[in-house]
DNA sequence: CTGTTAGCGCCTTCAC
DNA sequence: GTGAAGGCGCTAACAG
């Protein structure tokens, strides 16, 4: 059907190695131009494409990265995908994207196959407890740059943002404006991000002297249900918070429904600051105060850290970038005076 | 390294094929259940993982689809991609992602590296005039599912919406409502779902006797900057529209800003529906009216027609299949009427 | 039921 | 400067 190395030859009137030295474009590689000629015009004529498959079977190299995330269909994801797909054009590289779930049991079975399918090297965002099949890939020598989480005990290339201090400072912010009841909504508490944004709320909640309670720690997803039910059940309390700190695009929406549902005001009865990173963040009822992520730097990073990787003949020593989040304050924060003053 | 099925057949003390044999379960086989356990066995002591690239290469057929989108970034298209890796994975097909940036260029290249590659199939948003890039697929018998946008002189499996009826009934909602003067935001004119969407505006504006002027139907892309001017240039005009019509998440945030900046009021001063399918849309400054898509569907749809046409000998006929957009009236929208009394 | 043979399309070493 | 030979890892056809 299509062309190949051998009908290229064959009209040109070489070898197949020939062709393939020629089309390879080896730079002192000594051709004669008449051979040459002859060969691209047998190439232009049958319009030949070199096969991948061959190529990649022959060479061990296949030019293919995977990139395995929860949900490309969060926007989070999917802008770092973005990136990473394009740089890869721009070297060549063809990107096999893959979505976890967050499911440990799908992501192994996802490793293998790219494992098996020859990827050059991975980048993904790692489900919670998947520390086990990190460790498989780190063992196999595949070159590999974890974003977004990492796992303490094991020594890997990651590119992770700041999450810890940008809690920190949200709560700072917060406590500043008077808020003494900050609730968090964790999202899945056992995954690395969400623990060091805990970390960062719990350790400014004691710093500036905060109510601290189980009870303000919250949620156990990324649903908009998750943030919905949450957000509600906070709200019934007797005494319920006067800010929240939400870890998630589906979590916020939820949030944010659940408390226009009740009835209550941003920020004159509730603030809100939010880990999410939509557009149309500036956009919402009440502009949302966020801390979003550098996803183009993120998949920048990522993906340069990999092909260094990539292409170096030695094994080099891990790195760890970490990125910088920003913080945007909008309309949903507030004081707390103004609070008392108009319930009064 | 990796072990090779020739290292397991030596281990087991059989011949490679037989291990091949065993390993693609081939239901009326006979095998002795001692060699089976025998193979099984070395299988798991090496850790064989076949491999993908020799099998492809061998059986010419990859297990792999290609996925071409004008950007993965965009939530529109990265949930439909979702739904197809997911439905890829569990029929075996890997998927890899290619974002064109709606350059017909990038998108040759795109399609003939992924030829090259050998992907067993292709569906792919095609951006403008690229209609010969399709051709070229479907000359080659590759199967082929385009998605959102068709080309009215060549035959393809599609699945797109009813835009013109969608955006039709838009304006004929609008001027229910008493509005005369409708602008349209086209993004990029020339593309096949935005020509579709001008239809029915422009059929509706007719049929409802509403302001027909080229200068309501602006825009030449589908920025954040192309929605945000040509709102600002719609506004400044002696008599601006009462109500826009806009085609994109990020036009239509633009767009907003654009109002909210000049002072004005949605839907007080100025209607607005938007095609977007953000999360968020329910939740911004008004609540925003939309026309959306059937994302997961168009998702199901497209990989089902493409797995049909990879997994049948012979060559089906083309079929185009139309999803419906849905239009959610929310807060955005509302009488020309209250509009005057305000302003009297 | 299993071994043998051949070759997918390409690249690389070794000759000449 | 170019041809010949061999093999990447796998599967399919044919033997036996």
């Amino acid at each position: 059907m299509t062309a190949t190395l051998k009908d290229v030859a064959a009209l040109a009137g070489v070898h197949p190695s020939t062709v393939s030295r020629v089309l390879r474009k080896q730079e002192n590689l000594k051709i004669l131009e008449s051979t040459r000629k002859k060969i691209f015009s047998a190439v232009e004529e049958l319009n030949y494409q070199p096969d991948f498959t061959a190529r990649a079977l022959r060479m061990k190299k296949s030019f293919t990265i995977g990139l395995i995330v929860p949900d490309i269909g969060n926007p989070f994801f999917s802008r770092i995908a973005r990136t990473i797909e394009q740089l890869g054009f721009e070297k060549d590289y063809t990107v096999i994207v893959c979505n976890t779930d967050e499911d440990q049991e799908k992501e192994n079975r996802y490793v293998s196959h790219l494992l098996s399918r020859g990827v050059d090297g991975l980048i993904m965002v790692p489900a919670q407890g998947s520390d086990k099949t990190v460790r498989t890939v780190k063992e196999k020598g595949l070159p590999l740059v974890l974003i977004d989480r990492v796992f303490e005990n094991i020594e890997t290339n990651a590119v992770i943002s700041n999450n810890a201090e940008a809690a920190f400072n949200a709560i700072k912010y917060l406590a500043e404006l008077g808020h003494k009841k900050v609730a968090f909504l964790r999202g899945k508490s056992n995954i690395y991000t969400m623990a060091k944004r805990y970390k960062g709320y719990h350790k400014a909640v004691k710093k500036f002297g905060l109510v601290e309670s189980d009870s303000l720690v919250v949620g156990d997803g990324f649903s908009f249900e998750d943030g919905y039910n949450s957000t509600k059940e906070l709200l019934n309390c007797a005494e319920p918070p006067t800010a929240l700190l939400l870890t998630g695009n589906l979590i916020t929406v939820g949030a944010i429904s659940a408390i226009l549902e009740k009835g209550l005001s941003i920020p004159e009865d509730i603030s809100v600051i939010a880990f999410a990173d939509s557009i149309f963040s500036p956009y919402l009822v009440k502009p949302l105060t966020t801390i979003s992520h550098p996803l183009y730097e993120i998949g920048l990073k990522a993906f340069n850290l990999l092909l260094e990787n990539i292409e170096s003949d030695k094994v080099l020593s891990t790195s760890q970038i970490i990125v910088n989040t920003q913080f945007d304050i909008r309309k949903t924060t507030g004081k707390v005076e103004t609070v008392l003053e108009i319930t009064q």
